[in-house]
DNA sequence: TGCATTCACCAAATAAACTTGATCAATCAC
DNA sequence: GTGATTGATCAAGTTTATTTGGTGAATGCA
């Protein structure tokens, strides 16, 4: 049954790759840290995590562009929450990579 | 049953992020693609990704102090693969991240 | 032994990412 | 309106990451 090829790879190495981007930098991990529990406004995170504004206005604006957060307005307040669907198509690509990595292929011949 | 908690998270932020960096880089992501039906020698990897050698061993050693590869010699050459666990690891770690992020946690009162 | 091959490492140059300290538009309370 | 607050953006400076070209150790073939 070789028709299983391609499952359900839904990213392709550069959309993985600007995720994982957006992911790897500590001070953007304690923003999704922060997110994890439901969305916050910005002055909030300003506040809890002690970062300049502008600081954290740069951070927040590389995880939306990669996708990993959205954002919505209300009245002067922004609030940013984590896009769950990215997370989950990463774990699917990292999924998929585990898989094959574990599997050992066609080690038949050589 | 609230006993279940931290059940396997078993890389902290900082672990996570320096895997994430050795995954955040588009030549590295193709390198793992290499490696993931099996071990490469360092000079196979130079001549079907067209790379330089200093600069493929740059980034071998990036990936292999972040604990994602794993190295050994033989003769001459440099078999490199890839370390499945810690594939799994980040896979976990991003399986709380999304799972508590999807989680509407305490969303009773305000 | 002499020589070619493999690969790690180093220093210098370059590129990319991040931080800082503004400024500005939008919103709202007085 | 006036002024305060929120948050995006920008330019300049700083730091970090990457590339390049060269050197050298180790291996093994002739």
């Amino acid at each position: 049954m070789p028709s299983i090829e391609a499952k359900h790879r839904s990213l392709d190495a550069a959309q993985a790759c600007s995720l994982l981007k957006a992911l790897s930098d500590p001070l953007r991990l304690q923003v999704l840290e922060q997110l994890s529990t439901g969305e916050r406004c910005v002055c909030d995170l300003t506040s809890s995590l002690a970062l300049s504004q502008s600081r954290l206005s740069f951070h927040l604006k590389v995880m939306k562009e990669a996708g990993l957060l959205s954002d919505r307005q209300s009245g002067r307040w922004v609030y940013y929450r984590i896009r769950p669907e990215s997370l989950n198509a990463l774990q699917g690509w990292l999924q998929d990579l585990t898989h094959s990595c574990q599997t050992p292929a066609s080690s038949c011949a050589e």
